[in-house]
DNA sequence: GCTGTAAGCGGAATTCGATCCGCTTACAAC
DNA sequence: GTTGTAAGCGGATCGAATTCCGCTTACAGC
């Protein structure tokens, strides 16, 4: 939270004070208009008419309904990215690989109880396999090679990451009517079975 | 191939002659022009006009642009279904739980390499996490428990299909240009993961 | 062959995301 | 304070998916 936690504050310095201010209200208009009717039930343009902004200023400020999206949820996410790397065992350094990659997916999953709906409707966009994810698959890269994983980490890091897809999460959660913790068991176990895999093949 | 692989036949049998003829029409232009400019720079429009038809006339029979992928598809899908139920081995009944689960990955991810961009412009919509895989998703399960499997098996199944995404494999292939040997090699070791597994935690 | 009717049809209308573009304005330099 | 200019602005516009609805027609029953 103190410095700069992925490369972003560049464009909030030299921005322009009446831009900034657009930018509050559009994130507070979205933030509210999201939680009201629910993030599938807003269009872009009704955002822009709560903000009191055109169209091109959204789209000039967020790229598009996915950039807007992850932007409405960077602080949560940011903190906890955070405390992967600065925070307390065992999410932070310190405890073993196997704890941290645990706490983790734990962690994640929780975020994504409360983010899902938001993120589902952001994950047909381009940037879907993107937004927070990219720190997330360093993040696992480096601990699952810590944890001495053989074979092929990367793909190992990507089947990770999928149990993080917001559209699967909402089926299993909504759909088949899972617990969260039983989510959880289940990547986790996932994650067990890579750290215990002999040399693939 | 010879009787129903899923249920789908009624809808056909009770057909009015000149709607099958618009069908064929349907599926005919939309190979054509799929494969001619790639499918994601075809419009529903253009499909309609192709095929001289109305564009109710699309909706009415393939009901949004995932329903007419899946159509397109439906042929090689379902006679790698039909291998899977009466097949030979490996594909097929025979071999052991173990070696028809390998069989089936390296198979379905060879179809997929193959469909992944169509299937890529598909699985943005309500249907994604159904189509074909509504029949993988019973298969992996049925071989999964044969070959033992402790734990929650229908995780383990999610994770496995979700190893068959069309986006996460073009981003492997395309983006990270991954061999599609190395993507096989890396599910079965994802498989191989899950059938090794403690009974979970 | 005639006829009633449900299925099918075409294409206009609607909706929504995204882009475009000419006008406005904050603010740094002087 | 004046000024130049790049950044920012808004809303018209476009393109595509999907829905709607009044007309047409295949075909079962007679």
């Amino acid at each position: 939270m103190q410095d700069l936690p992925i490369a972003e504050r560049p464009a909030e310095l030299t921005e322009r004070a009446d831009a900034a201010d657009n930018r509050r209200r559009i994130l507070a208009a979205a933030s509210e208009l999201f939680a009201r009717c629910g993030a599938e039930h807003v269009s872009m343009q009704e955002v822009a008419r709560a903000a009191g902004v055109g169209m091109g200023t959204m789209y000039r400020r967020f790229g598009d309904r996915a950039g807007l999206t992850f932007a409405l949820l960077g602080a949560r996410h940011q903190a906890f990215q955070e405390q992967l790397l600065r925070g307390q065992p065992p999410l932070g350094p310190g405890a073993s690989p196997r704890e941290r990659l645990h706490a983790f997916g734990r962690g994640c999953l929780e975020l994504l109880d409360d983010d899902a709906p938001l993120l589902a409707v952001a994950s047909s966009q381009p940037s879907s396999l993107e937004g927070p994810n990219v720190a997330y698959r360093m993040h696992l890269s480096v601990l699952l090679r810590e944890a001495g994983v053989r074979g092929d980490v990367e793909y190992a890091v990507e089947t990770l990451l999928m149990g993080f897809d917001p559209r699967l999460h909402l089926h299993l959660r909504h759909e088949r009517g899972w617990s969260l913790a039983r989510v959880q068991d289940g990547w986790c176990a996932l994650l067990d079975g890579w750290l215990a895999a002999p040399p693939a093949r």
